[in-house]
This record gives structure tokens, sequence and C-alpha cells, in this order.
DNA sequence: GAATATAATCGAAACGTTTCAAGTGAGGTA
DNA sequence: TACCTCACTTGAAACGTTTCGATTATATTC
């Protein structure tokens, strides 16, 4: 079952085979019709790797992520897809130390990173070899590019709207992992609103972008009797679970303490109350990176990448 | 950046440096350590094609699924993940047309696949290269495993008992995608109970998994002024669905309608009030899975795959 | 019917590895 | 000194494609 037998088969020769099943013009309608019956017959299909090899392409684009969890990425993944999937690229998700193998071998012929645990030097590195996207860190640099969340600028927007309407003055922030730039890049909007309206005095909570710590977060400020009027999460996850944790110990939300969240993940809208939060539309993000991807490795029409769109969902919340 | 540049070098031959770098013990420590430099300093990382046509065989495992979203995945991959990263495979999830290249090219050296528009007839063309493993359909042959869900028993188990303590009458069921195994076996079991109670008139409601047929459904039903007294649903995202109209409607649940589910999605948890359903544990899936498939490659200690674990969690809405 | 242009086919090299079988040379044995 | 071992090294083939340049067959022109 390989081109060889096909070729035989036919009774031609292993080029003149190729370009048949291949297409290309230069072979007798006959000719090609006898080509392509064997290899229907013989149940023949080329062999990825020797075309990979030969080719030095692959047709693959990885994307290389934390964790396979989360509403996020399903979002990012399912635009990313739509766009590759018409252009016969495939897209590949690894997560963990296989991803590093799979840059370092060239099994992709560009990639998407939004992993922190892939270093910049790392990166900087596999650019060597191949396109670039990285969506969780600014990084310059030959062959890479970045798309980023405006996190600053829009939690700042958001968060000095709140300010001004409702004159919060107890103010907490959870926060996500200490190695997220995301998550840092948030609290800077953060404290920038704050200080706009003279406030020193705020709670910073350390956080890791899950439920379960929004959860403890919730259950521990109410034990220590020291809820906000108002608690900022780093992200929706959080924000869930300092609602469920409130709602359980009979804390009004917004009366008493009012939450918000980053994504504009779907769980904000289904759960009472609903959630307000600052939302990315990740799904066109996907297709965006993935277009874009797509203009460099085939060299046409290259414009720069842009930043998602960002806007504001106002809910029962805060 | 080939062996080649890195056998020249070091000074030595091209099979002495693959020798060197695969750690293979016929090298003298000092040739070794001479290709270990060369390759550093060159950057030298092995071409995965060539590796990958020259031993037939690329350490990808594929996972075939039919979109990226929803919970369900989340959890499988990252079963998969923390067992396949330990031992040097990689997995490669992929969806759409996409996957049948794939398939077809020999990419992955074995195959996990959740996604109906792949098959049966392909899945056995496919399994005469690969190992695959089904996890959305009873199919038999050689080379072709399956793991699946005992959905009929589960929830006729679930019905069964949930019809003997609230002797519910009226009744409904909303069910997945017409082309659902997993829809249609829930079905079976559903009827099965009904007819232990002699319940003979009930309403089949056609749904398609999504959290706004839910939504639609109950707005529907509430509408039509038809609103039984328990609507069982064949997966946890309609449910929430439901949930969240008859919320808006003022309908209350349980009392009015109960509503339950399957899967076990942490959604169910966080809406109010909670869901019950029936919960399958996908992380652990994954990893056995994933085990599995480790075990047939490296023919090890092969024994059967099992199915997955399910267990009934009640909750408020029933 | 010879010369030429065109279309179709072919052989062989190349892509970057792994690995078999053969080769080299230093040390040990008689 | 001649031979044998053993440890190490090497050349070359192979994996399954694609594609360049050369070759053959067919059609066109005078």
């Amino acid at each position: 079952m390989t081109i060889k037998d096909v070729a035989k088969r036919a009774g031609v020769s292993i080029s003149t085979a190729s370009y048949a099943l291949n297409n290309k013009p230069n072979v007798h309608p006959k000719t090609r019709a006898k080509v392509l019956k064997a290899a229907e017959e013989l149940n023949y299909f080329p062999n990825a790797h020797a075309k990979n090899l030969k080719s030095r392409k692959s047709d693959n684009i990885g994307v290389f992520i934390y964790g396979f969890s989360g509403p996020i990425f399903s979002d990012l993944l399912e635009g990313m897809n739509l766009e590759l999937q018409k252009r016969k690229y495939n897209i590949i998700v690894s997560s963990g130390e296989s991803s590093n193998v799979m840059l370092r071998e060239r099994s992709v012929d560009a990639a998407i990173i939004f992993d922190n645990n892939i270093s910049n030097e790392e990166i900087k590195r596999f650019a060597a070899r191949q396109p670039i996207v990285v969506l969780d860190r600014q990084l310059e640099g030959k062959n890479i590019y970045h798309s980023m969340i405006e996190n600053e600028k829009m939690v700042y927007e958001f968060m000095h709207q709140i300010l001004k309407e409702k004159g919060f003055k107890k103010i907490s922030y959870l926060s996500g992992p200490e190695d997220s730039f995301n998550s840092r890049e948030r609290y800077k909007g953060f404290k920038k609103a704050l200080k706009d309206f003279g406030i020193k005095d705020y709670q910073y909570i350390q956080g890791d972008f899950t439920i379960d710590k929004g959860y403890e977060a919730g259950k521990k400020l109410f034990e220590e009797n020291n809820l906000p009027e108002f608690i900022y999460c780093a992200n929706d996850e959080m924000a869930v679970g300092i609602v469920k944790a409130l709602n359980e110990l009979g804390v009004l939300i917004p009366k008493e303490v009012a939450v918000a969240g980053f994504d504009g993940i779907a769980l904000t809208e289904y759960i009472t109350p609903s959630v307000s939060t600052i939302a990315i539309d990740h799904f066109e993000w996907g297709r965006q990176i993935a277009g874009f991807l797509y203009r460099i490795l085939n060299n046409i029409n290259v414009y720069p990448l842009t930043n998602p769109d960002a806007k504001v969902l106002m809910k029962e919340s805060v």
C-alpha cells in the first residue's frame, strides 16, 4: 500500500503515479484514471510522514495550551478550527511537555502558544523554525507575533465606571496565579482606577483562576467578617465561585457584596445572580489568529494581527 | 541543522552521531560527549517527520472529536493527557474533516474517536492501519475497541427510582440529536422505566444537546400550557437551558416541574436550583482509555477496556 | 518523409533519519 | 610475530514521497 504498489498495479512509473495522484496537469487523462483506479482498489493513501519529510511542511498548526479545561479554549479552538478547516490545515492541540517536543521537532508549520510553562527563551528558539503567535505575553522577535487582550485598559475603564456609579469604598481584588501575565495586567488597570478615586486601601487576595479558589475566598472573607462592598475577580470562574459561596451563606448579591469578573464565559449568564464581566469574543479571536497564520504561511496579503474585541457586560451581580 | 551537520562538527560519521544522540550503548563516552556538545552548539533537534518515516511510528495518539466545545471533552482530554504525558506520547486533538485526513495518512499511531461524522466503514478501514477506540458507538472488528457509557442501564435505574419515589405521571423526554447513539440508548432506558409503571403516554421532544435548545423547549412548553411534572433531558446542557427558561418564567422547580439530566457537568452544581444528573467520571475515563491504548501499542499486559463509572447525583431540581 | 514542436512518461536524486552488516584498530593470547 | 577478540566506528540501504531533468512517443509543419 505505498505509491510503489499503485504504480505497479497501474503499470506506470512511480513518478507518473505521483503526478496522477496529485492532479498535476502533465499526465494523460487515461493514465490518471488507471492510477486512480489502482489506488482505489488498493485502498491507498499517501504516508503523511514521507510527504512531510519531502515537502518540508505538514499543514499542521499547533496550538499549545496549559490545559484542556476551561471554556476559553473551547471557543478559541472552535474559531481556529472553523477558519483552518476550509484552508486544508489541521489544527493540533497539545498540552504539557509534549508541546516542547513537537515544537522542537518541527511537527507543525506554525504555532499558537497560550501556555505559561513555555519560556520566552524557548519560544525565541522555536521561532527560528516556524512562525509563532503568543497569546499570553508580550514578546518581540523575528517570526514572533502577539495578540493580546487589552487587560489593563478594559479593567480600568470598567472599574472607573463602577466606582463612579456606585461609589464603593471597601474593595477587594481576587487575582489569578502569580505567573499570569493577564492577571498582572488586569491588576494594573484595577489599581489605576482606584487611584482616580483616591482609594488607597484595598485588599489583594491571591487567587488562581479556579472556581474552587473563588468559593474558598468567599467563605473565608465571610468567616473573617471582612466582606467588602465589591470584589473584582481576575476571571469569571473565580467570580462564580464567590457567588456560590455567598449564596450558600445567605449574603445578598449585589446588595451586600457586588462581584464582577473577566472573560465572558457562558456560566456567568446561567447562575443567579448573573455575573457582570468584561467579555472577550474568543471565537472570533481564534478565527483572526488562524487566518493570520494562514496568510503568513502562504505569504499572501499579510496585515498585522489585531487584538481581540472586548466589551463590558453589565448583569445583576453589581 | 541536521544530523549531518552535527556529525561533521563532531568529526564522526552520521551513524555514530545517531547512535550517540539516541543513547545507544555502542558508542564511546568521549565520542558521545563530542556529539552531544556539537548538537548543543548547533541547537540541533531531530526532524520528527524523518524519524517517523523511518521508524514507522510517531508516538502520537489522535483524539478525534466532533467539536472542541463542551465540558465533557475537557475532562476526557485532561485525563488522557495525564496518562500519556508520562509515557512520552503526544496527544493530538482534531476535529472535522482534518480528522479523516490524519487517520488516512497514518499521522497517528492510534486513535480515539468520539465523532458521529466518521462512519463505521471509515473506522473499519482506518483500523487496518492503527488501533482505534470508539467511544460513541458499539462497533466490533479487528483492532477496534469500544468503551461505552452504560446509558440505558443508568437512565433506567434513575427513572425507576424517581418514578417510585415521586409518582410522576405526566412526563417528557428531551432528546439529543437524532444521530446520537448515546441519546437513543438513554431513551431506551427511559421508556423501559416508564413501562414498569404502566405509563404509556409521554411526550418526546426532539433536542440537540445544546443549552439553547433546552431554553427554547422550556419556553415553548410553558407557552403551550403543556408543562409536565417531570422532564428528563438526555444531557445536562439542555437541563440547564430548561432551568433558565423556567426560572425566568417564574415556574417553580422542582415543585411545579422537576428536571434532570445526564453527564454530570460542573454547571449543574452552580445554577439554582442545582440539577440532578447521572454523572460520568470523564477524567478517569480518559485515563483508562489512554492507558489501554498505551498497553496495546507496546503490547504489554493487555487487559480489556472497561466502561466508565457512572453514578446518580441527586440535587435540588427533582 | 524528414525535421521540429509538444505532450506524456520515466529514472534518479533528495528529504533526514535509523540500523544492518561490514570495517578498523588496539589489546590480549599463544 | 601472527592471530583473535572486542569495542568502537562506518558506509550504505531503507523508509515513502516529490520533483528535476532527461527521454520517448505523438502530433504538427513544411
